[in-house]
RNA sequence: GCUGCUGUAGCUCAGUGGUAGAGCACUCCCUUGGUAAGGGAGAGGUCGUGAGUUCAAUCCUCACCAGCAGCACCA
């Protein structure tokens, strides 16, 4: 007979097998009431399921994280219907939960559009309002894909024929309208409440592949309540107020055109950007021991057969043809063949090794049309590219200075939380499983030896080697690799690179590809998204404006701004003949950090008068002390 | 690349089968004002590109290009 153990530890002793619903009815009326689903043992299952043996039991309400999920999960059951009933014909395929909502596929001729969205919202109402409830039913394999069958949904079916043996299939039913799914859902649908909101339409592959026909996928946001809802949307607002390509506009950093689809044209401010970013990590690579090169752009076909890169990447590269050579050339997509020829120039020691080739490279892809994206996803970027060549034995040592290298570059920059995935062997791959081994375990005990605490992204590792990708997220929450390390046995055995050992006989050395910001484009782009464009001061293109009040002050603040450019600073004047008050304005909509304010008295005073963005009080020092302290202040982290 | 949507002034957007409009920005004039918009005037557009329908196309149709969202891809 079961004993319940709730989470304060008391136990409750039933002569029957009870359901969630009685055990919390039994406790009380006013949880009987909240409990949405509930946890036994850990595991989350509807209130209804019987409990026939002891077990840990938490009830979950609508305050508790899990009950985001269920509301979306259930939303999404509810969309189904409500398709299904306004669009006859209508196949369903998946809906799961999202992060901050749902979505469903559904497979139809004519795709939904957000004109749609009205009616089918309305009928979700209904469906909520009618309350009907969840109920799950196992059923036989086959009886459940006669069911889909005799209802014309061909890709329930082949859902069903691939469920793994063994695997219960579990129906569930919302009064009419029933759906293959594994659960669990809460008590009915008026559990979803009113505060979802379909979002946007999209085509989507049937099983997320490319081969399969396409889906119409409709999204939607539910939340707990109408005050969640409306702080989601509002902040999605927000984020599209730190939207790169807008600030970079705002900003006046850079522009996108067709003239040069998926390049960036960098304005001075951009570039200003870009420059200290650069003079940055330069600075850092140095010191940590890397030897920069500059290898060509253009780069004969034989290179690119023999690194491997013709044959399974020649769709994604420029290729360039002159007219009286019979030679092709290929813009590099990448940079690391450049480097093993570099590291083949010479007989190379042991004593060499770990060589730590960096390179700002420029490269070139063609990336699919619909996979351009501002300058984070771009066809010409420059990496901040580096390929140590190693042993085997030094493979854990690298990875380990490599990480920390990483962190305090990301720190500097302001990111302190990224994710970290481990990516290891693909399907297809180069290299035997003794080698595999070796590698990922490397991989893995650098990465512990490193504090790296990571995701696991299983079969996604590059075919040469497994690899870990530092993760960075965008103002709308969407994930970004940047920072990476990869192993690779491979290019070395292609490109024959080699070196003399300790016992004098000849060895291939470990290539480990490598980046920190990524891309530059990229980097810079998440960048700008994370600061809103309000730049801390090392990293403002426009670090200072000198602004005058009268223009008698006019000469006095030119002696002002070429103080601090001659400190170093990035200084413009705003010597117009507009009000104070307008000039605060238009600067601080364009994010500079500080303003230097003077006057007939400041320039009597030999003084300024600071004002930070966004700041309301203002502090009046004397010029020589507020250039030293700004100065100061605008030194890049690594030379404080 | 696929699905859907979008493309009008530098930016944000309105609009019409009879070759276009607002706000902000810009230029000039007045204003010299102490910390987030002082006032006035002016200039600015082959209505993404190319075909087609029409007496007439920015508007309708088709194709292409580009952008946006998602999917797929991301060495």
């Amino acid at each position: 007979m079961p004993a319940i153990t709730l989470p304060d530890r008391t136990v409750r002793r039933y002569d029957a097998p009870v359901t969630g619903t009685e055990v919390a009815a039994s406790i009380g009326p006013g949880l009987a009431r909240a409990a949405l689903a509930m946890k036994v043992d850990g595991a989350l299952v509807d209130l209804a399921t019987p409990i026939d043996r002891d077990a840990e039991v938490v009830f979950v309400t609508r305050r508790d994280p899990e009950a985001l999920t269920l509301i979306r999960h259930d939303a999404a059951h509810v969309l189904a219907e409500a398709v299904q009933a306004l669009y006859p014909g209508t196949q369903v395929t998946i809906g799961p939960a999202i992060d901050n909502g749902f979505y469903y596929d559904f497979a139809r001729n004519e795709p939904f559009t957000p004109e749609d969205f009205a009616a089918i919202e309305a009928k979700m109402r209904e469906i909520v309002a009618r309350g009907a409830a969840f109920r799950r039913q196992v059923v036989p394999r086959d009886e459940a894909a006669a069911l889909f069958a005799a209802k014309g949904e061909r890709f329930k079916v082949e859902l069903i024929r691939d469920l793994p043996d063994g695997e219960e299939i579990s129906l569930y039913s919302q009064g009419e309208w029933v759906d293959l799914c594994r659960g669990p859902h809460m008590r009915t649908t008026a559990d979803v409440g009113t505060a979802f909101k379909l979002m946007k339409t999209a085509g989507a592959y049937w099983r997320g592949d490319h081969r399969n026909p396409m889906l119409s996928r409709i999204y939607g946001t539910a939340w707990r309540d109408q005050k969640e809802l409306d702080a989601y949307l509002h902040m999605l607002e927000e984020a599209e107020r730190r939207d790169h390509r807008r600030i970079g506009r705002e900003m006046d950093l850079f522009h996108l055109e067709e003239a040069a689809v998926g390049s960036v044209f960098w304005h001075p401010k951009g570039w200003r950007l870009y420059r200290t970013a650069e003079s940055y990590m330069r600075r850092r690579l140095d010191a940590a021991g890397y030897q920069e090169v500059r290898t060509p752009q253009l780069v004969d076909r034989g290179l690119w057969e023999a690194s491997g890169h013709w044959e399974k990447f020649r769709e994604h590269m420029f290729v360039a043809q002159v007219e009286d050579e019979k030679r092709t050339l290929a813009l590099k997509p990448m940079n690391c063949p450049c480097h093993v020829l570099i590291f083949r120039q010479g007989l190379r020691s042991y004593r060499e090794l770990p060589l730590r080739m960096a390179e700002f490279g420029s490269c070139h892809r063609y990336e699919p049309s619909g996979a351009l994206h501002g300058i984070m996803r771009v066809r010409a970027f420059t990496q901040d590219d580096a390929h140590i060549f190693c042993t085997e034995a030094q493979i854990a040592d690298e990875t380990v200075r490599f990480a920390e290298l990483l962190a305090s570059v990301y720190r500097d920059f302001g990111f302190t939380d990224f994710r970290v995935k481990f990516s290891d062997r693909p399907v297809v791959r180069a290299g035997d499983d003794a080698t595999w081994d070796r590698a990922e375990g490397a991989l893995k005990a650098a990465c512990a030896t490193a504090g790296i605490t990571y995701e696991l992204n299983p079969g996604e590792g590059a075919f040469y080697g497994p690899k870990l990708e530092f993760v960075l997220r965008d103002a709308i929450g969407r994930d970004w690799q940047c920072g990476t390390l990869q192993v690779d046995f491979v290019l070395p055995e292609r490109l024959d690179a080699e070196y003399v050992g300790e016992d004098g006989a000849r060895h291939r050395p470990v290539m480990l590809h490598r980046a920190i910001l990524g891309s530059f484009e990229r980097f810079l782009g998440i960048l700008i998204e994370q600061y809103a464009g309000r730049f801390p001061l090392w990293l403002a293109p426009v670090q200072a404006v000198v602004a005058t009040i009268v223009s008698d002050a006019d000469t006095y603040a030119q002696e002002v701004a070429a103080a601090l450019r001659a400190a170093g600073l990035a200084v413009e004047t705003d010597l117009s003949n507009q009000k104070i008050n307008a000039k605060i304005r238009e600067h601080s909509l364009a994010h500079v950090p500080v303003m230097l304010v003077v006057g007939r008295r400041e320039a009597e005073q030999r003084t300024v008068a600071i004002r930070r963005l966004g700041g309301e009080a203002q502090s009046v020092m004397p010029l020589d002390e507020a250039v030293a302290a700004l100065a100061a202040e605008a030194r890049p982290p690594d030379l404080r």
